[in-house]
DNA sequence: TTAGCAACCGAAAACGTTTTCGATTTTTAA
DNA sequence: TTAAAAATCGAAAACGTTTTCGGTTGCTAA
């Protein structure tokens, strides 16, 4: 049960090891016949080389790092997906780590990666995320680095990101188009920049469209999940009983809402419209169905995989690298839960 | 920008590489002063180990592969993150693969977590596997191996599973108990192990209960999803207008079929009973809510990464390791699906 | 004084590969 | 026949660490 190396493939043949090693990687300084032999050993053999040696020899490992905030999340998985499915077909494997929307986390995982030595990284930033310095260490080491979906504008490197901001835009639009009026926003924290993206998309559609814009149909969302849009949904119907349209900052939240409205009897869509986001699986199970804008996690993992590929590739030709931003379409989804 | 070895910091301080090496890592033959020195200029250079020349010196990589059928699946991804979060808490890295529920894929992933010779591997079998030659192989190889939840029997290593039967027959019993007596089920494909287990545990509490089993009552969903779940209901309503309960062989279908329900007018829980299983969280979020069997895919992944790791220690230690099988608790959730 | 014993240090081998560069052999051309 | 060119091979260094084992120093006890 021993190891197959190069050695013993050398000396069952009574060859040097260099020659071997060559013959393998079908170097032209080595004869047909003496290829021929060697390979025929090797499969017999069935050697495999040993990776630590080679990693250790070149230099690199084969493997890229992925950080995403949660891993039990559709959109992330969906991205995930994306991810390695790219990355195998190349020969890569991927390491995933999550930072539970930790900004210190985070930082000590970007330092597990690098001392792993992973050939590059894909990271979407913790919502907490505002120290950037260990990504400024990453772009420093000369890592490549590809940053999706929730990013930093501060970094200098490649990014896959949506138009958030546009895509609420569109969103809202919706909404008005759908003949509501008086539209009331459940976003998410002050901080992330696609809760600020959104909220400022929601905005903008509301003025362009002729409608004032109150302050007070605007309701925070701290950790955006199923429980938050409930709470909030109920605030509203105490608030405001005029409101005939609501823009959720994602699918969970809007299901939140419609829960509560379905357990009071207010009608989806008929007495209040409800656009959610990202087009979770869940928003065509539930009852209405959900509007919504569908943000392309899948597509979006392939992308910044390939990405990464090329900046990979270009440092290892030692050739210049100019980092690229790609902004993915997203489209709105249009089910029961508007008119 | 040159990397920092053992080397420089040896040079930098006049002694040898070796009594470097053993002062950082608290070799007792090294004096007090020396390991303060050293430390201390391992320190301002911020020395990093080179983890590739560590891995090869010590045939080992602090990695550990996880192999299952699907990333964006709500059950799958509780368990990836049990599984990552135990393993960085030890210092170890996890490359996930997915094998798309494809036993040929499985089999080429297997092949490359060998090459890339990670510590251990956790595997969840593709629905399709049935020979098992490749997992034969890795126990050859003695690499530690775990298998979690879609298990084959035939391999004689760590399996961290929940009792299917068991937890069917008590969803089964609940329907019973709430007053069904006309059950329908809808199952999955033939050959998954899990898929068998749930039939029996509902075949089997029926018997227990003096309810007559009927085959025309139990359904087939091949790709167990929301569709599935709509479309056999839909047969359902027209084949049997009798029926009074249903369970499900998981959420997604039952969801399906409440859908299709919602849409006809038929009322639950009053008109048909539901049972999902595995408790996602879409189950609480939908309505009715769906009563359900918890199935602690967070556990799982906990249990499934601290197994490997006894696993790897004895290996490490040359000590023996006997395999365990881990039979988690799963536990009827009420919710309004069900009277 | 010297044998014995700690305490401390370092040379060197080993892990298995890749690649440079020089050496040898064979072929070609004149 | 011989010089040049092409084809083929292998020694050795390098990647950076860990660990064995022998060597040196200084101290203690007789």
């Amino acid at each position: 049960m021993k190891e197959v190396t190069l050695k013993q493939i050398a000396e069952n043949l009574g060859i040097s090891i260099t020659t071997v090693s060559k013959a393998l990687k079908n170097y032209p300084d080595v004869s047909k016949k003496t290829k021929a032999l060697v390979k025929e050993e090797a499969k017999k053999l069935h050697y495999k080389p040993n990776v630590f040696a080679v990693n250790l020899r070149m230099q690199r490992s084969k493997t890229v790092g992925l950080i995403i905030p949660e891993v039990v999340h559709h959109f992330f998985s969906s991205v995930v997906n994306g991810i390695i499915e790219q990355a195998e077909k190349k020969g890569y494997l991927v390491i995933i780590l999550q930072s539970n929307e930790s900004a210190k986390l985070e930082k000590k995982q970007i330092d597990l990666l690098i001392s792993k030595r992973v050939d590059g990284i894909m990271i979407s930033l913790a919502s907490t995320t505002t120290d950037i310095s260990h990504l400024q260490e990453v772009k420093e080491l000369e890592i490549p680095l590809v940053m999706f979906d929730k990013i930093s504008k501060l970094v200098h490197c490649s990014k896959i990101i949506i138009n958030d901001r546009e895509a609420a835009y569109k969103a809202t639009k919706h909404l008005i188009d759908s003949g509501c009026r008086r539209i009331a926003h459940f976003r998410g924290a002050l901080l992330p920049q696609n809760s600020i993206d959104r909220f400022l998309g929601y905005k903008k559609a509301l003025e362009d469209h002729g409608i004032v814009y109150d302050s007070s149909l605007v309701y925070i969302c701290e950790r955006v999940d199923y429980e938050d849009g409930k709470a909030v949904a109920k605030q509203l119907l105490k608030d405001h009983k005029d409101v005939d349209g609501i823009f959720a900052i994602t699918d969970l939240v809007a299901i939140g809402a419609i829960s509560v409205f379905n357990e009071m009897g207010v009608k989806v869509p008929d007495d209040i419209s409800i656009m959610g986001f990202s087009n979770w699986f869940i928003a065509s199970a539930i009852t209405p169905s959900l509007s919504t804008v569908d943000q392309p996690g899948y597509e979006m993992g392939k992308k910044t995989f390939k990405t990464l590929l090329k900046e990979m590739k270009a440092k290892q030709d030692g050739t210049q690298f100019e980092p690229v931003t790609k902004v993915l379409k997203t489209a709105v989804i249009k089910r029961n839960s508007t008119k």
